[in-house]
DNA sequence: TAGCAATATCGGATTTGGCGCATAAACAAA
DNA sequence: TTTGTTTATGCGCCAAATCCGATATTGCTA
């Protein structure tokens, strides 16, 4: 899996989608990132103004990690990202 | 190129290694990210509470982006991203 | 070493995250 | 529909990012 993280809302549909599929609710990641409900759902939502520290322990407790890579042209199969 | 990017340090490592690969000031990036000379340096100086949208701004300013993937052992490679 | 460019810091102002505490609103299941 | 859960919001608070305008400091080069 590799997905392409361009914009907080294409962050905060990943996080919600991969927490679903763990079968996690907001509260239970939240926990264990050593955050609270609330800020799940905001990243979830998209803020833009989320804390760096904040989604790098988001991902960790999902067991995701940020790579860097060289900008592409977005594909086919990154479009449904945008919905 | 793929970089692990677990931490702020090391997404602030990684800003500055391209940033002078390809002979850019701080300020000539803040120009392109749309900040300020001294939001870069506090970024690559690994500001673990940077805003999510200020570090995708100065992605892109330097064609690169975030991928999302499943989280691996660090490898040898990795190691020296440690200092 | 001198001098200019580049980077790190500073004070004040504004804005917002994330916390604690709490609840409303939305969902899903019985 | 009714109940229990999950997610979205609200208010006050503190800390800190970022902005603006400058200036120490560091670093590189001549």
């Amino acid at each position: 899996m590799t997905d392409l993280a361009r914009t907080p809302q294409q962050i905060g549909n990943l996080v919600r989608r991969v927490r679903k599929k763990r079968d996690l609710s907001q509260t239970q990641l939240a926990d264990q990132a050593g955050v609270r409900q609330e800020t799940i759902s905001l990243i979830e939502t998209g803020n833009p103004a989320a804390r760096l520290e904040t989604i790098l322990a988001v991902l960790a407790a999902l067991d995701l990690e940020f790579r860097i890579v060289a900008r592409r042209k977005a594909g086919p199969a990154d479009i449904e990202e945008i919905f």
